[in-house]
DNA sequence: CACTGTATGCTTACGGCGTAAACATATACG
DNA sequence: CGTATATGTTTACGCCGTAAGCATACAGTG
């Protein structure tokens, strides 16, 4: 409890010990006496830089938010929409239960703030109308976040699914033809180009409304 | 404890009546215990009608695929695309926690099954190759729980939010200028036709891979 | 009918959770 | 030096999911 020790707990570490926690044991795992244990602190320490474990969950989203990287200016809308496309699908690979947490807690923070007046900034100086960077922005959370948590492999428990599903694959083909003529392209698949794929189909049918 | 007592419950029931309390209550409040009093029983008896809560949780997901509208097959696949889309839409807004629910754990039920087959079937019959199948599945499944979770509000604690809002609206329309200029959309926002402007651009989009 | 196995429900108990409250200490400032 | 404030600790409370063991009621068999 020297000088030393108590000046380096602070929100912002809490935040980040949170994310590494979560990181590699999934959010799910992670709990106020957990957590504290990686700082080297009793849980209730933690409630001195946190209100609860629900602005401890908004922070770590947050977080991610503000490490998702803005291009430059100068580009062409579409090519900014494609780059804070991969910035984000970056991000939210690299920290999986970010999608799901936004999708349970909705999210306002800052970081959040900050980053959707950037990309509807963009939309905006492209000369589109309110009505359709309302359209595009939705359209653009919706694809972005949707394929994030497929690319994730849905949840955090796919381990089980996925054994259950080749020990019942026969059973699966006859019921299930469609999905089975499928499956292999559900398992392996190239998620980033995928997300491409749809976002260039959004970006045409959003520049017909341009022109 | 008498004969009907005894066979009321069932695992359906169960699974029923845990809809009908995260409809009223929301998904996070209910306990076993909670759940196990709206149909007069101990917690512990839950556990003869599902394996454990997550077994639960899973059901109650299938439960609401289950009751997705599947239209006529003689339509075009269009159509069929809108209708199930429709529907699909009307059943998460229905019980709002179910997309924030998918969202953590995945599912893959029966009943999760047999409407992923028949989405993906229409498709197939309308003469699509698989990986375009596998595009259209991929986009139509994201830009669905995207909004259906953007319509529900974001998450379940949206009250707070919204007065939170109101309260810093002046900072923030200075700090965020472009979501400040938004907001009045992002407020009133009717959410199915936002949600059908956007199937459109996909249809669209994918209609030009088949000719 | 009696007998027995099985399905269903109840009781109890355990360890873990988030966090309120009271307390201790170390720093910052008069 | 003295005091207020920020930070960390201890203890405790009421929930939670669920394992284990027990009680009861029904179904199938003689």
């Amino acid at each position: 409890m020297t000088a030393d020790t108590r000046t380096t707990l602070t929100r912002e570490r809490v935040v980040e010990a949170a994310v590494a926690f979560a990181d590699g044991h999934g959010v799910e795992e992670m709990s106020m006496r957990k957590l504290a244990a990686t700082v080297e602190v009793e849980a209730m320490s933690l409630y001195n830089h946190v209100k609860d474990k629900g602005d401890l969950l908004d922070g770590m989203i947050d977080h991610v938010f503000a490490s998702i990287q803005i291009p430059d200016g100068d580009l062409s809308w579409q090519d900014q929409v494609r780059l804070i496309g991969q910035s984000a699908m970056d991000r939210f690979g690299a920290h999986p239960w970010v999608v799901s947490l936004l999708m349970q807690r909705g999210n306002f923070g800052p970081g959040a703030l900050v980053f959707m007046n950037h990309v509807v900034g963009v939309l905006f100086e492209a000369g589109f109308e309110e009505e359709d960077v309302h359209h595009a922005w939705q359209m653009l959370a919706s694809h972005t976040m949707g394929y994030s948590f497929q690319s994730s492999g849905g949840g955090g428990v796919q381990e089980k699914d996925f054994s259950k599903f080749e020990n019942e694959l026969p059973r699966l083909t006859e019921s299930f033809p469609y999905v089975a003529r499928l499956a292999p392209f559900l398992i392996e698949c190239a998620w980033d180009s995928e997300y491409m794929f749809g976002l260039e189909i959004i970006i045409d049918g959003l520049e017909s409304r341009l022109g």
